[in-house]
DNA sequence: ATTATCTATAGATCTATAGATAATGC
DNA sequence: ATTATCTATAGATCTATAGATAATGC
């Protein structure tokens, strides 16, 4: 025992990253302090000098949800084509521990502080800024409004597809909204002209 | 102590009806069977004469909030618009309580049995179809599509309004959500053909 | 001297069970 | 006699803290 600031900070990065991957996949009650800190390489009797209360690390984790995210595939595509093929992927899906916790963490987040849900909130704009962006230009209609549209459906169908038991249905879901979103983002004519 | 048969299928019902109420509001493993128990007016001690356990209630409760919405304006609006615009309400976005369990506990059904996955899945065949046969028939394309894109996007937008902590972000995704699917829904010339 | 981590534990939970009590229902 | 519910508790958690230990860093 006994290491220095240097080692203290990747410790803390370490404790961060392991309770970022697991509440996204177990919840963020799913898993103990203690067994974080284990999974860490650790011992429980450390944590508080690294965190205020479980409720920071809920905060910090969330952050380093999404920070991960920001440089994932996920974010990375180049259209709004693959960027919905991208987060309505098999591969997405079954990878929740490093899955968008946006979808993984949409219930736990609107049960949890007030810090978690800002967090959130601030990070969904940026998601919804970056479709909006992709939206190609020659698209009718409001944009953002657009962009909302397609964000909710794919959160939704991302969820859907994660809590439903018949494989087949789960794949439906996700290959459907994809399709039906693409869909809509390469018609010439949008449906707004007609609202 | 010492009740009829009678009884006891009425106290069952209360139990169940409690933690249907409570497990939507703050999560399938935010309130214990404890607790449950006392706001159905009992004690601990008699939960293992209903339920095998805690799981077994988790079903049940799952079962009673999909036949509750079954009855409920959720479902018996007229028209797709109208159903749209129920879902989307501020009322259903504020009252988790009695809200559809298919959102307020998608990541709760995730990480849960097989059992309760089952029932969810089952529940969101009927709902797909309740939207499916709402379809205008003057709408083009696939029905069955539309409708699991529709609901994917209520779903995801429902959550969403619920996890922001800014009241006007919440209302605009509920606003934007419900305005593009009606727009989409009352298209004289449907996407698909496009696509 | 300070501090990052450890061991150990207090105090508050939570699920599930054992055994007592007071009704029901053959 | 059976059983629906109660009181009480075992045993397993969980968050948070106290105090010891062994390094760092002025």
């Amino acid at each position: 025992m006994g290491h220095s600031q240097a080692e203290k900070a990747e410790t803390h990065q370490r404790i961060v990253d392991v309770a970022a991957r697991r509440f996204r996949e177990l919840g963020i009650e799913g898993i103990s302090v203690a067994d974080i800190m284990k999974e860490a390489g650790l011992t429980v009797g450390g944590f508080y000098k690294h965190f205020t209360s479980r409720d920071d690390l809920v905060v910090e984790a969330l952050m380093a949800s999404f920070a991960e995210i920001e440089e994932s595939d996920l974010t990375q595509q180049p259209t709004l084509k693959k960027t919905i093929q991208a987060y309505l992927s098999e591969k997405h899906r079954d990878e929740v521990h490093s899955s968008c916790a946006l979808s993984s963490l949409i219930n736990d987040v609107s049960r949890s502080t007030d810090d978690a849900r800002e967090v959130y909130t601030q990070r969904l704009e940026r998601s919804l800024s970056h479709i909006e962006n992709q939206v190609p230009p020659e698209i009718e209609g409001n944009h953002r409004a657009k962009a909302i549209l397609a964000y909710s459906a794919c959160v939704g169908a991302m969820g859907l597809s994660r809590a439903v038991s018949d494989p087949k249905l789960s794949r439906q879901i996700l290959n459907t909204v994809a399709a039906e979103l693409i869909s809509l983002f390469s018609a010439k004519q949008s449906q707004d002209s007609v609202a």
